[in-house]
DNA sequence: TCCTCTCGATAGACGGGCCCTATCATGTCG
DNA sequence: CGACATGATAGGGCCCGTCTATCGAGAGGA
């Protein structure tokens, strides 16, 4: 019946250790303890398992965790609603964003703190599958990811902005002085891309093999940054959303083409659950992507 | 924190009456008056306006209603999930039928009980809009419903059978001998009807206006069983679904035709709430209707 | 082998909060 | 004007949650 026993077992199910469990709910070792104990007695199945020390959850407290995690997320949901009447909107926004959308967190978060002063902003960068994941298990308040391309069930979206992709060589090399590249082309060239399992390397691709390309990359990595720097460091080119580009616009080392054949632009945008009702937070995110206006560089 | 104060005030919501609702919860007034203060305390809003007697809930009472029903939702669905682990399913199945499909309830209702014997079963008869409100307002477990017209989102499904329009007249009539009608003919006659404003209704009418009819029946009702009772009674004819057929078997006053022109048959089926974690009803209700086996007269 | 540290359980005391019964205050209706 | 209905208030009892202090079993190292 006390939603703060459940607090105390998801903390521990997260924590995996009583006493770190315990300070991160603010109470001391044996209170935490009893809790779990009167969880246990209360719905009669071993939650925990422990032998002079903590092992995981058994077969049961893994079924409830969804259920607890659901619950306490309901009710801080209502309490936002609650404080959310008499003033602006507190709390922490949990926003995951892909990494191929990090470069348009800093407009999306300059408007959402400034529309909401008395608010944070905690932004976790995240697969699409991972954004998902998070948004219905309540760990995340809204994505920011892509909305055309595996979109996820039961959500609310709002388009933000829509990116291309860019060829990106070293200046000094064999590209100097052209203005446009073909696919073929760059396919053929010595090429660094994101990890095949990464969505943005799965919609290129897919655009790729519906020119009937293969692509074999001579390096791979899981981050934007890395794949800027082995293009600078000499020896590759790359293929990358451009939205990178508005943030980095010193690029003096680099060379940026165009495709002569562009690629079907991909919207990015603000996703948040589709639950009833929704809450302050996830309607803000909502409210803030629909209204804020990116500079050039993101065109919609 | 407590749950318990929340179920105080969604029951408050629904009674409109503190004893009345105290009583429900099991407890005294006074008990229910200081959990409503406690949370009015706790959340700094008045939430239930009251001068010497109920009058009803403030805005804030209406805008936290939702999020506390939802929260004892979802704590009844972690309740019913692990009593589920060791044993039979246990409770209530709210199920909400629609007039149309309410002869098909019989063997539903079998088959969920046969399969969870230490579980009730309550059938509300109700619109489809209403069973979609019950099902997201957690007032519902399950529905039984058109799968096709109008489908509401966020549901999981399992069809159960499909149902044909027929025609129902009085024997002794000017439709004896006839083993079939037309559209237009049976447009024509003097018709009893659905109410405009209910799904069958508006589904018929559908039908009728794709084959350029219109309809303008002498009779309207909510119920079938006036319908059936109109058309015994002469002067009316009547366009119905063929599942009340399984129904009556020995109407030996009443002539059936099928249409010489049959529409599309309208499947209907059990839908629940597609959540996550779905609850054990739900689950239950959804693995009966997959698994059940209707009689003849219900085809699929 | 033994000492020490870690980790969770247990004991006992304290305090708060929840629920009860009893009663009051006020509005309504005959 | 009196009886009833309705919700608020008062006071007492008890349960339950939290704390501090301590125990007991393993793990790891000297």
């Amino acid at each position: 019946m006390q939603l703060r026993l459940l607090r105390y077992f998801t903390t521990l199910a997260r924590e995996g250790h009583f006493a770190r469990a315990a300070e991160a709910c603010g109470v001391t070792q044996p209170t935490l303890s009893a809790g779990i104990a009167a969880l246990e007695e209360q719905f009669g199945h071993r939650l925990v398992l422990r032998e002079r020390r903590y092992i995981g959850l058994s077969p049961e407290g893994q079924a409830m965790l969804p259920w607890a995690q659901q619950l306490i997320a309901v009710y801080d949901g209502m309490a936002h609603a609650m404080e959310a009447i008499d003033g602006p909107i507190q709390g922490e926004f949990r926003l995951g964003v892909i990494p191929a959308a990090m470069p348009a967190t800093g407009y999306l978060a300059r408007a959402l703190l400034a529309g909401h002063p008395a608010s944070t902003l905690s932004v976790r960068s995240l697969t699409s599958r991972e954004i998902e994941r998070g948004l219905v298990a309540f760990d995340l308040d809204a994505g920011l990811t892509y909305l055309d391309h595996e979109p996820p069930a039961d959500m609310l979206a709002a388009p933000l902005y829509a990116e291309r992709y860019i060829f990106l060589a070293r200046a000094g090399g064999d590209f100097d002085g052209r203005t446009s590249i073909g696919w073929a082309e760059a396919a053929g060239s010595d090429l660094c891309l994101l990890h095949p399992g990464m969505q943005n390397r799965r919609i290129l691709d897919t655009r790729l093999a519906e020119r009937g390309l293969a692509i074999r990359p001579r390096a791979t990595a899981d981050s934007y940054v890395a794949l800027l720097a082995m293009v600078q460091a000499g020896g590759f080119a790359t293929i990358m959303p451009d939205s990178y580009l508005a943030l980095l616009p010193g690029m003096s080392w680099a060379r940026i083409l165009p495709f002569d054949d562009p690629a079907p632009a991909s919207r990015i945008g603000v996703i948040v659950p589709n639950r009833h009702p929704i809450g302050p937070l996830a309607a803000a995110a909502l409210a803030v992507a629909r209204a804020v206006a990116l500079p050039d560089g993101f065109r919609i």
